[in-house]
Parts: structure tokens; sequence; C-alpha cells
DNA sequence: CGGCGACTTGAATATCTTCAAGGGGGGTGG
DNA sequence: CCACCCCCCTTGAAGATATTCAAGTCGCCG
């Protein structure tokens, strides 16, 4: 890809970039850029804006701050969440980097939630008004987002199943496996990592208190499927897992 | 609007129409064609399919077809809902008129879910490749339809904290709080109505079994909050109601 | 080294579910 | 037109699951 790399070789001369360009990146397969061409990822290149590195527990955005961009995450970890109107908080979601964190603040032109770093973050900023413009004139593009948007509503109608029928067996199984299932997508190990989010956060996110959400990962420490120690995960066995997350 | 009559009258020579124009569409103002101008409704009229009322407990669509169309709901209530691998079903949102049903389907061209008629209702049929080509030139139309999506998302996100954080008292109370405010949207009563849903699908979609929903009635009755005749609602202190949902 | 936050574990309690039974309304067929 | 049946809804009592409260451990940062 010649034009790839000129991208890259111009991009590097700017000691203010923290990546170079969608066309290069690692998870560009996974991504915005998915089923662009050539072309047009340079098209799109040129309106993202790479940010400096997100430190851990900084916001990249709160509720009620006015809409401007949406963000794919590089690297790191973030999780989104609501503040209920009596001060609870509810985490709907975390991001894995190739993911997309914000759309939920098109509908009305303000966050509907905030976005905070669970680790050293850094994200591609896209700004919303430009991808719009872009997608006009690029079919695949538009496609694209709208299945990016598509598909954050069946995940979330995923969770809502998962929290509405689920025992808290299966709802940790099924964090589990799909934090494990995103590791793969990026080609990392499916059965060995560390978690990013704290257990009050899976806790909050899986509609479970932190003692329960310990005793589950006791349970099944026990049961030799998971190996835990602190945040570091080992999946002994996968299948189990999945059909624990199944309702087994 | 006289390119709306026109049109009125140019449809009504047609004996297959059940309803005539998105422009004399008494939902128009809540609906898809929200803030476009009138010649730009007219070309979204073209694309829009309008068919024959669907009759209770008929699908609009099942879990697995091909994803060609969303659909505005017209008249009537729909709910829409997911099996589960071992056949419990979840039940995802119910969808009033002037709400657009089917977006779950974009992501990956198949619907993830079905959608039943709760009673007799009826739909605009709108063929998603289409709005996405009318799309690309109606900046306006591109835009709502983003907004439509992320509006959903945020809807989603909210049942996601309603199953995770409340109790059922909440929970109900939430669920009468939006079909009251979603009536007052059609210029319908917010405080008397009919439940188009059953207790079951209350129940499948907020989490609880039927027997809950139940007392649930009985209890905010007794409290003098509701008067509950089978699926008749009459809310007698609608800001305690609201006080309920949000968990008083 | 000290302290604080995050995690684990146990016992008591609350909420919701499950199981069981009965009432009522609407539709169908006699 | 009435009777019957089926489905939906309601209510009660027993039981299960997760929460709450409480205490203690572990690891990390200052």
């Amino acid at each position: 890809m010649n034009t790839q790399q000129q991208h890259l070789d111009s991009k590097k001369s700017c000691a203010h970039d923290f990546q170079v360009s969608c066309g290069n990146c690692r998870l560009n397969s996974i991504c915005l850029p998915f089923s662009l061409e050539a072309r047009d990822v340079d098209e799109l290149d040129r309106i993202i804006q790479r940010s400096k590195p997100l430190q851990k527990g900084h916001h990249l955005y709160r509720e009620g701050d006015g809409f401007q961009s949406v963000y794919a995450v590089r690297a790191g970890t973030l999780k989104a969440y609501q503040t209920t109107d009596d001060g609870r908080e509810q985490v709907t979601g975390f991001y894995f980097p190739g993911e997309i964190v914000g759309m939920d603040g098109i509908s009305k032109n303000v966050h509907a939630s905030s976005a905070k770093a669970l680790e050293t973050a850094a994200v591609c900023e896209i700004p919303f008004a430009s991808l719009e413009r872009l997608s006009a004139t690029m079919p695949q593009l538009q496609r694209h987002f709208f299945q990016l948007m598509s598909r954050e509503i069946t995940e979330d109608q995923q969770l809502i199943t998962l929290l509405s029928k689920s025992s808290a067996d299966e709802r940790v199984a099924a964090l589990i496996v799909s934090v494990s299932a995103r590791n793969a997508r990026r080609k990392l190990s499916a059965t060995q990592f560390r978690l990013s989010m704290s257990r009050v956060d899976i806790g909050n996110y899986l509609g479970l208190t932190v003692e329960t959400v310990s005793r589950v990962f006791s349970r099944m420490q026990k049961m030799d499927v998971l190996r835990v120690d602190n945040k570091e995960i080992e999946i002994l066995d996968l299948d189990a897992l999945q059909r624990l997350a199944e309702g087994a």
C-alpha cells in the first residue's frame, strides 16, 4: 500500500502524533475503517483527531456534556455509566480497543452517559459532523456506522436479557465470556487476561453487589472453571463457562 | 399545505391504500418525517410501503429473518422479543404509534429479534436500502435516523439501569410512567389508558414474574396511586408514581 | 511501615420466585 | 342466548436467591 506508506511518513514528521493513521492501525479490521477502500480510509483519517493518552480515572466526556464526537478506543479500557437521580451509578458498558463509544449522545446532542478510563487509554476522536458529511458521500461508511449503532442496540438488548432472566452465576459467566471473545477478536489470548474493571464495576454492570460477584468467582474457582488471582483471570474450561453463561 | 392536499387526493384514487401519506399523517411530527421539509417528506413518502393491518398475534418479522426494512408503527402496539437458547422469551421493547421498530436488524442484515402485534396494528414499511440512498442526499434525514437509533440506545440503557438497580415497584412504576409519557406525546390522555400488553409481557419485559407484577398493581391500588381494572389503567397520582419510579 | 482501598467470607435478612389454588372475562359452539 | 372452556389475572404460603451488615485479609501507594 503505497498511499498508506506515504501517509505514515508524512505523519511521522509531527511530534504530536501518538499514532500514525487508520491505514496502518492494528485495529483497522475491526474498527470504523472496516470495509472501506484504501482511498476512503485516507479520507476518514483526515477527520480523525488523535489525542494524547487519557489517564486512569479521567473522563473522556461526562453526562450532560455537549455532543461533538464519537470515539474509537485505541488502547486501554473505558467504562460508560449513568448517574441516576438519587446519585447511584449504573455502568452501561465497557469499551475495548477497536470499539466505538459515545453514540448515545447523537440523539439529543448531549451525552447521556459519562465515559471514564479504567486504565491509561488512548482514543481517536471522530467529530460527528465530519462523519456525517463524509457518510453522505461514502455509502459504505454510512452503512458501517449504521451497523455499529445497530450492534450497540443488539448488545444492549443482550444485556437486558441477561439482567432480566439470568442468575448471578450466569451473569458473571456471560461477562467473562464476552471479554474473552473480544480479546480473541483482537488476536489476544481468549483464556488468559487481566480484567481492567473492579469488582464494583462488574457488579454494577451486572446488577449485582460486590459481595455476590466475589462469591461467584470463588464458586467458579472451586468448580475448576476459572483461576482467579485478583484481576488476573485464567479460563480453565471455556466450554463449561459458556454453558454456564447460557444457563446450564 | 397545497402539495399535501394534492398528495391526499391522488392517493385516494387507489383502493389499496390504508393511509394516505406522511404529509398528512397525524404522527408525522414525532415519526421519521420529523424536521423534514415538505418536499423531502414527499420523497420519503415515495419509498414507504403502507401495508394492510397486522392482526393481533401475527408477526411483523421473526428473529433470523433477512433484514430488509424498518417499520414505523402507525396504529396499535408491537412487542419485540428475543428467544434465548433454552427457549425462554425476553421482551426487549414495546412499540407505539410513531415509533420505529426493526433497527436491530441493521447490524448483521438479519433480525436479532421478533416483532409481534399485541393488538391489530398497522405499520409503514421503510425499505432500508432506499432509506440509505435517500439519506445520502438528505442530511436531515440521515441525521434524524442516526438520532432515532441513538434514542433506541439510550432507552435500552435506561431499561438496563431499571433492571439492574430497581425494585419490582420501581420497575412497574417506570413502565407505567413511560406509557403515560408516550401517550401524551401522541396527544392522548396521560392518566387514563388501556395497557395493550399482558401481565406476562410486562413481567417478562421488566424481569419479574406475573405474580409479582400483579402484586405490585394491587399494592399501588391500595396506595391510591393507580386504579387498575384489568388492562384499564387510571393514574390517580402521577407525581407519586414518578417518585416511585425514581426510587422513593 | 502504615494506612487505605479493594476484595473475600460469613451470618442474618429481605425480596422475589415458585408452587398452588381460585376467580373472572371473552369467545366459541351448542 | 347460554354454557362452557380457556386464558389471564389475582392471592396466599413456602422456599430460594441475592442483599445487607459485619468483620477480616490482601496488596499497593505514599
